[in-house]
DNA sequence: ACTTATAATTGAACGATGTTCAATACTTTT
DNA sequence: AAAAGTATTGAACATCGTTCAATTATAAGT
């Protein structure tokens, strides 16, 4: 019924084009991912790349999915250890910023894709952008202090400004930028909004 | 001395090409954008911009650079009316969001653009981006609250909060977006770290 | 074992891209 | 009118994503 290659199956090839495609962005940036450049590091021709992924769109969502699960998995280790609510979403801060200094160029790849207008990002790949937001929601919702407050449109806000806060620090946007002045940045925007939060 | 086409002088080119750029990236955006595609629509070859551009990056933080400066002039003209900070700052936020949301291709090439790596922002194009910061940095500046803190880093991690939460709002990685909830999010963060800072 | 059917894989082709630079066309000077 | 000199061209190069007829390798049928 089949008449494959032999050498791999599809799935076997879908498994070492996302590594290759990984390693090539880790070592140039997203800007030198190429068809031709993955197809060439497993031995097989820009076609068979096509058999397997719709478009390059699709490729790089799926591999921007495994960064953002990576970088979960990074979370949730930080914040074994804490009890209180603000020393968490302090945590899960700087471990934020950690991960996107140490894995520049696979972090940067999830922001600097963008799909063609007015296409929306599936959801299957959604999923894994709201586990993030969901880490420190979660976190909010034990606050227990006496005001009320909306947990998620919070979530939202402060997790969104720390992002900002390492887009612009990452990108030579903000003068002299380094991972500590991120650090310290990202800390004076949690530390000051959980305060105006009581 | 000269031999020139008689047509235009090149200040002249360098105009048209900008207005043409500009319209190209507010009709298609940043990605639209090309070499071909401008001269064409000023009458000229691609390699005529090579004679006044150093390159397409160059050509781009030129574009970016007005649009920067549009949104300061926007920004500035939002605040006249204003007399505590606290509203102040508020107002930036809002006229930031609606900024970004009206010219929404204009102010997304801003960000979407990225230098080769290693290539620093030149110090002409990061004023531009200073120039916002401190619209925020004297307002924080004439809080008078007993507490001290770095004006500097407070607009620095504010107003790098507030730009993460459009990325994010306007490039569709927040569910449901829309200029409202993403003005109610900015909302929120200023008036928690705010509320924070005394 | 031989043939036929079928599916995996190829690689050439298409229309783009940024950028360069010898050749050309035009202006000014001699 | 000829010479000098420069603004402008446009073809060329090396890329890019993507498609698809042709090819190859296997499985099924006899």
């Amino acid at each position: 019924m089949m008449a494959r290659r032999s050498d791999h199956s599809q799935e076997e090839i879908r498994e070492m084009a996302i590594k290759a495609s990984r390693s090539i962005i880790i070592r140039k940036g997203l800007s030198a991912l190429s068809a031709r450049k993955i197809a060439s590091e497993i031995g097989y021709t820009p076609g068979t790349l096509y058999l397997i992924f719709k478009n390059q769109d699709d490729l790089i969502l799926h591999i921007n999915a495994i960064t953002l699960q990576d970088l979960h998995k990074q979370l949730v280790s930080a914040i074994k250890r804490c009890r209180k609510p603000e020393s968490c979403i302090l945590k899960l801060g700087h471990e934020y910023v950690r991960f996107a200094v140490e894995n520049r160029y696979l972090w940067n790849a999830i922001f600097e894709h963008r799909l063609p207008d007015g296409q929306k990002l599936p959801g299957w790949f959604r999923v894994h952008i709201e586990r993030l937001y969901n880490l420190v929601e979660v976190q909010l919702e034990s606050f227990n202090n006496t005001k009320r407050f909306d947990t998620h449109l919070a979530a939202t806000a402060l997790w969104s400004g720390v992002h900002g806060i390492c887009v612009l620090g990452l990108t030579d946007k903000i003068e002299n930028s380094n991972e500590k002045l991120i650090q310290s940045l990202v800390d004076s925007l949690i530390n000051n909004y959980l305060a105006g939060l009581r």
